[in-house]
This record gives C-alpha cells, structure tokens and sequence, in this order.
DNA sequence: TGACATTACTTCGTCCTGCGTAGTATTACG
DNA sequence: CGTAATACTACGCAGGACGAAGTAATGTCA
C-alpha cells in the first residue's frame, strides 16, 4: 500500500480494513475486488490482497458479512444484520470523536 | 481492556490509541495518565498502560508529539506542528469516510 | 488467434502494534 | 499509618496489517 508521497497520512497501522470493507458493503453486496475499488474511490486507499482478503475472512467468522450464492469466479458478500448494526454504532462513536478533535483543533 | 459488555465494538484492532492520543494532545499539553482519562471521557475507552506508552513513544519517534520539560514524576508531552498537520488530514480523511458511510447505511 | 492487461483470488511469511500483566515509586487522604 | 490513586516502566504474547508471489480466468485489441 504504502503512499510515499504522503507519508503524512501514516498513523502507523491505520487502515482499518474492517470499517473500509464495512461501508463498501453499505452501498451493496459486493466481491473483494470490487471492494478494492471501490474502497479506492471512497477513502483513497488500495487494500493490497492479504490486506483485503484477511480481513473478510475474520469479518465472515464474526458474522457481520456473509457471502452470497458465487458464480465460481467471483465470491460476493452482504452485510449481515450483526455487520449493519455494528458499522453503525462504529460510525457514530466516530463521528463524536472526530467532532471533539476537529473542534478542539479549532480552538488552539 | 476487553469490554464484554459490547463485544458490538470489537472490530478487532480499532481503538487506534495513537488517534486518540493525538486528539487528547489537541487539547493542550498532558501527560500520559491524564490522556488516558481524558480519552476515556472523550471516547469512552480506557487505554491500559502498554497500549498508552507504546502508542507514545512511537509518535514521539515520528515527531508527531514531543516532550515538554518535565517534573521528574510526569511526562508531558505536546503537538508538534508536524503532528497538528497530521491530525487535521486524518480527522479530514475520517469525515470524508464516515459521511459516506452514513449516508449509504441511510439509503439502505 | 496470439499477446497482454485486467480481473479475482489464494497462500505465505514477516513485522509491528495492541493489549494485558506485573511491578515500582510517589503522592493524597482519612 | 494504611489504603487508594497517581504515574510510569518492563515484558511478552497474539493477532492483524501488509506485501510479494503465484494462479487462473476473462477481456481486448490488433
């Protein structure tokens, strides 16, 4: 993955493959690949294959993905109602917390 | 750290403590033990002391925060510039990423 | 139709971080 | 004066992030 032209973006291990593939899953039932892309569209960051597909994996055994009938090429997943539930709980804890950094950013 | 009570929050490793610390930071200089109970008001996480230090002391190896002079039984640490800018990009990075997400669990 | 890019995923291994435990020392409080 | 809170340090394990390499099917374009 690594962006070298901005390093700036590094907080070490930030990626958050699971809340990226989450709200990829938001917009619809999708395929890791499809994934990628679109995650590449959403946060500007390409998950790299050992990143992406270990990450579902634990997603699936947690119950917050499930896959869908695959043709053989492809192997589509769909959140679960546990993933739903989860990525919005996720999402507002998030947004509070960005809320009181951006504003505290504004303060100094 | 371990909240059995909402295991809904687990998504694995995403406490993202240095986030955190740096938003804690944000705030005006602290040190390590007063960022703990401020992240805890802030986001409702304890951070242990392993988790704390370690996250710490790397951000300091990226000049991310930097000590401040200390009496011999604190160590305060504050922003750097460097660190400041870090943050602001990510918070950016985060709402981008969080509206999206929203918005598509919203749609669904 | 042959060559090359793209799609789509699997496997493997390393490194780093998250996190808990235990321990130490100092200060505060009743 | 004993207990709790403060404030760290040191240690170690587990697990996830990530990259590299490989495989195979499909698409495309000349």
């Amino acid at each position: 993955m690594k962006r070298p032209d901005d390093a700036l973006l590094d907080l070490g291990r930030f990626s958050e493959p699971a809340l990226l593939i989450l709200i990829s899953l938001a917009g619809g039932p999708k395929h890791g690949y499809a994934m990628t892309e679109d995650i590449a569209v959403v946060s500007g960051q390409r998950l790299g294959p050992g990143t992406l597909y270990g990450a579902i994996g634990r997603l699936e055994a947690k119950k917050w993905i499930e896959p869908l009938p695959a043709d053989d090429r492809r192997r589509p997943y769909k959140l679960t109602v546990a993933g739903h539930r989860v990525l919005t709980q996720r999402l507002n804890a998030l947004r509070a917390v960005t809320r009181i950094g951006t504003s505290r950013l504004a303060d100094a």
